[in-house]
DNA sequence: TCTGGGGTCCTAGGACCC
DNA sequence: TCTGGGGTCCTAGGACCC
C-alpha cells in the first residue's frame, strides 16, 4: 500500500500558547522574542496582518509596539514544551504511528485510513480534536511524501477556504497548486538555493518538479534531486520509527549583558556544560569530545573583537557532570583573553556513545570518569534525580551565585501548567 | 541599550595509503 | 622530455530546518 503522511502543524505556535492563556488577548495582535528578548520568533495572525516580519530584532519594531498595542513577550519554552507534549499525546491517540519531527509538528502515518473516512474528513477530526483536548490551533496537509505535506499544510494555512486541511493525495491537484506556489515555500529551499534556481527561470514548485533529476544532482546536490523526486509523488525520506541517536549535544547562550571578568565566564560555562551534560544523561549518551566557545558581539563593530574555541578529546567517553565542568573550564581558562566585552559562551558535546559500543580507557585512573565508574553513574542518577523536583537544588560549586549572565526576559508569562504557584485563576 | 539556540546532512578538498 | 591512479578518512564549510 502507498504511503501517505498527514502533517500536523500547530499555527503561530508559540504566540497561540500565550493566547491560550489570556483570553483577553483574543483579538490583540501578540509576537514572542527569542532568548534574551532578542528578535521575533513567533507572530499571531494579527501581529503578521500589521507587517511584522519573522526574525526582526525586537529594537527595530518599538515603534509599531507603541502604536498598534502589540503584546510582547519573552520565551516561556518550559510552557511551549508542555504544550507541545499535551498536543502530541492527543495526536499520537489519532494514528497508528507518530513522527514528532519538531515542538509544533508532527508526520503522522495515514496510510489505509481512507478505507474507513476520506483523508479529509480525517484531517477535520485531527483538528477539531487537539483543538477541543489543547485548545491550539493546528493545520493539516495529507499527501504522499513528507515534502507534498508539507506544501500540502503551506496551503492549508494561507487558503482560508480550505478549513486548515488540506489532503493532495491527487497528482492532478498536486500539480496545480505546485503551479500557484513560489519555489522558496518548498521545505528544503532556502535563500541561497532559491537565488540560484530563479537565475535559472525555476520559480514555483512546478517548475523544480519538472527538472531534470540528473542536472539537479550535478549542478547543487542529492539533497535538492531528493526533493524534486518527492514533489513527483516518489518519497525517498525514510519513515523514522525512532528519533535516531544524536550526534551532538549544545548549550549555548548569549548574556543578558556583555562579561568581562573571567570568574564570570567561568560561572556561566559551568552552568551550560551541567546542562549539557544532563541532556547527555537523558538520551544514555556519554560524550567523547568536548567544545567550548567564547566571543564578543559581532554585532558592535567598533568594539574589539575577539571569538576562540577549544576543544577536547576525551580519553574515555564519559557522562560524569564533574568531569565535564572540570574540564570544560580548562578550556575556558587556556582561551580565556582579558579586556574584551563578552557576548555568548557555549559548550559542544559530540562523539557521543551509547551504553555500548565504546573503547575503554586502557591507563584509567584511580577516579573514575567514565561509563565503567559505577559510583560516578550513580551519583549523576541520584543528582538528576533531586533535580527533577527542583532544577536548581543541587549544582557544580561553580554555579552557584547570581548569575552574571542570566538572560534578559522582561515578558515572560507565569508558568501556567507546570507550578502550582502559578496556575491560572478563573475569577 | 539593542540581532536566538539547537540541530542535521552533504560536499569538496587535503592527507595518506598502496 | 615531461610527474599514476584509485581508494579511504577526516575536516571545514555551506546549506537547510524549526
Amino acid at each position: 500500500m502507498k504511503q501517505v503522511y498527514a502533517l500536523v502543524d500547530c499555527n503561530n505556535f508559540y504566540a497561540s500558547c500565550e493566547k491560550l492563556f489570556r483570553p483577553d488577548l483574543r483579538q490583540t495582535p501578540v509576537v514572542v522574542l527569542s532568548n534574551n528578548d532578542g528578535c521575533v520568533v513567533a507572530r499571531s495572525r494579527e501581529a503578521k496582518a500589521l507587517g511584522i516580519k519573522m526574525g526582526v530584532p525586537a529594537h527595530h519594531i518599538q515603534d509599531e509596539i507603541r502604536r498598534y498595542g502589540i503584546q510582547v513577550f519573552s520565551s516561556n519554552y518550559i510552557l511551549y514544551g508542555d504544550m507541545s507534549r499535551r498536543v502530541m499525546v492527543t495526536l499520537e491517540s489519532l494514528a497508528p504511528r507518530v513522527d514528532v519531527y519538531s515542538i509544533d509538528e508532527a508526520f503522522l502515518d495515514v496510510k489505509g485510513i481512507d478505507a474507513l473516512v476520506p483523508f479529509e474528513d480525517f484531517g477535520r477530526q485531527v483538528k477539531d480534536t487537539v483543538y477541543q483536548n489543547i485548545g491550539l490551533p493546528v493545520c493539516v496537509g495529507i499527501a504522499p511524501t513528507r515534502t507534498l505535506a508539507k506544501l500540502a499544510n503551506y496551503a492549508a494555512k494561507k487558503y482560508p477556504a480550505t478549513g486548515g486541511v488540506v489532503d493532495l493525495t491527487d497528482p492532478a491537484r498536486q500539480r496545480r497548486l505546485m503551479a500557484r506556489v513560489p519555489v522558496e515555500e518548498v521545505w528544503g529551499v532556502g535563500r541561497k538555493l532559491t537565488a540560484k534556481l530563479q537565475a535559472m527561470s525555476v520559480t514555483t514548485a512546478l517548475h523544480l518538479a519538472d527538472a531534470e533529476p540528473a542536472t539537479l544532482r550535478k549542478r547543487f546536490s542529492v539533497v535538492l534531486e531528493r526533493t524534486a523526486r518527492e514533489l513527483n509523488g516518489i518519497p525517498c525520506l525514510p519513515w523514522e520509527d525512532a528519533p535516531p541517536p544524536k550526534k551532538q549535544i549544545m548549550c549555548s547562550r548569549s548574556f543578558g549583558h556583555p562579561i568581562q571578568a573571567l570568574p564570570d565566564l567561568e560561572e556561566a560555562v559551568s552552568h551550560y556544560a551541567t546542562r549539557a551534560t544532563k541532556k547527555l544523561r537523558g538520551g544514555q549518551q556519554y560524550a567523547g569530545e568536548l567544545i567550548v566557545f567564547i566571543r564578543t558581539n559581532p554585532f558592535r563593530a567598533t568594539a574589539p573583537q575577539y571569538s576562540k574555541s577549544a576543544s577536547l578529546r576525551l580519553v574515555s567517553p564519559t557522562q560524569d557532570s564533574r568531569v565535564i565542568v572540570g574540564q570544560a573550564l580548562n578550556l575556558l581558562r587556556s582561551m580565556y583573553q582579558s579586556g574584551y566585552e563578552y557576548a555568548k559562551a557555549g559548550v559542544m558535546l559530540s562523539e557521543l556513545v551509547g551504553e555500548t559500543g565504546h573503547q575503554t580507557d586502557l591507563f584509567e585512573g584511580p577516579v573514575g570518569t567514565d561509563i565503567t565508574d559505577d559510583r560516578a553513574v550513580r551519583l549523576m542518577a541520584v543528582m538528576d534525580d533531586i533535580n527533577r523536583k527542583s532544577s536548581t537544588s543541587i549544582c557544580m560549586a561553580r554555579e552557584a551565585g547570581p548569575a552574571a549572565y542570566a538572560m534578559r526576559r522582561e515578558h515572560l508569562s507565569p508558568a501556567y501548567t507546570t507550578n502550582w504557584k502559578q496556575l491560572p485563576k478563573v475569577m
